[in-house]
DNA sequence: CGCACCTTTGAATGAGATCAAAGATGGTGG
DNA sequence: CCACCATCTTTGATCTCATTCAAAGGTGCG
């Protein structure tokens, strides 16, 4: 999205889409602690990265939609560090994570382009770390939903519209360190106070400058690649 | 630490700590949302990262010590997503983002080894996540003593012995989602239990063990380097 | 159609925040 | 070298946001 590819570039990562392979809704694609061997693209459905700490409770550390890159932690742990389970059907494009180093020894911008888009994702940590520590509840309940729409919107869905929300509220307390109880009380507050409006499994956001400021949104200004060395 | 480097590659490694700077405790060494344009090794010192919230309250991300990058946030945004301070008085080596272009380009190699360490960086925000969404304040005390312990011992402290601890309670409220307050409530319990000893700025572990377990503390396994493309 | 699972609502409880004020501590300048 | 002032720590009292516990509706899958 953020950088001009070549044609060779182009085809190396055509390459990473190869076989499809189906998840069951609640399918665990890769579990915590366990040698994984493959990275995966997403190709339709949604899935959720999680942690499962000693007392039992699970903290949901983040999403993941139609073109996200899964699994990368298996190239700095040998044994995943954490569990990811398919919100609905979802089908994947696996591959070998060697892959991903032939890629960089191939095309070291591509590598370069991986590199920032990790650290991106470190900062969108950093941001859902602030929310965790320093917000109340309908703020981290606000900014939970805010993501997940904007998200929708850049995959294309249209202002406004109803969008297909397929979390339980205990999914989004996981996410949001609360409890069931208490999203569904926070969501309530906003649909009363007409931010958003909810019907059988979606929601349809009727005040997005409101949500936003609500949610204490910032959008990251685009990704930077000035730095990147040239294409080979 | 993990690799085996060839001659060419510590060469161009020890090319980015050139010059060194230095800043005074409490100096901001990269503001927040402004257009910075170096990153740094630490020489020495303890740094922090922090966000700064709407409604005023600050959010500590991380904390660097003495090896550490700074600032690879630069890489993926124009702006600086967060704040880099000084905690003690630092001296650091800075250098232009573009070298890391430049190393890419080098060395692939190295380009995939800076992707392992952002990744694992991720994970120890995963981590941190799981802390603040799904822990209570003794726990989470006790993890960020133990992290900032195991981290003094891999940087050739000795174990049971005192280390210091140039923070206030404040910045451990801000790094663990707690007020200031209630931290030194935390500590207290802590040191009544014996877990760990007190004296002026420093803090000495008397039960390793316990001071672990009370954390949740994963030591995650050796980071992984099979994956990794050929030395050019 | 029936059984899981999920949502909703109320009431009681509790962990941590807030407010307030009294000790420590240490860095600075005279 | 000492005195002072700013900053940090400690402690108590009170309050509040979110959790917990409990039970009654919904919803959809098999």
């Amino acid at each position: 999205m953020h950088v001009r590819l070549t044609a060779a570039e182009q085809a190396t990562l055509n390459g990473f889409e190869e076989q499809l392979r189906n998840y069951r809704r609640g399918a665990v694609v890769i579990p915590e602690q366990e040698n994984a061997r493959e990275l995966f693209v997403v190709g339709a459905g949604w899935l959720h990265s999680s942690v499962v700490l000693g007392n039992g409770s699970r903290q949901i550390t983040r999403f993941h939609f139609p073109g996200d890159l899964v699994g990368l932690p298996l190239l700095a742990f040998r044994d995943s560090p954490e569990t990811v389970t398919a919100v609905t059907d979802a089908a994947l494009y696996p591959f070998g994570r060697e892959r991903i180093g032939a890629l960089i020894a191939e095309h070291p911008r591509l590598g370069a382009v991986l590199l920032a888009h990790s650290i991106a994702e470190r900062v969108t940590f950093a941001d859902r770390l602030a929310l965790l520590g320093r917000t109340p509840a309908r703020t981290r309940v606000a900014a939970l939903l805010c993501e997940i729409y904007m998200r929708m919107r850049r995959l294309g869905i249209p202002a406004g519209g109803p969008i297909a929300l397929p979390l339980t509220q205990e999914d989004i307390g996981d996410a949001t360190g609360l409890t069931a109880v208490h999203v569904n009380r926070m969501m309530r507050v906003l649909v009363e106070e007409r931010v958003i409006e909810r019907r059988a499994g979606t929601i349809r956001v009727l005040d997005e400058a409101r949500l936003c400021a609500e949610a204490g949104f910032v959008d990251r200004s685009p990704v930077e690649t000035g730095w990147l060395p040239r294409p080979r």
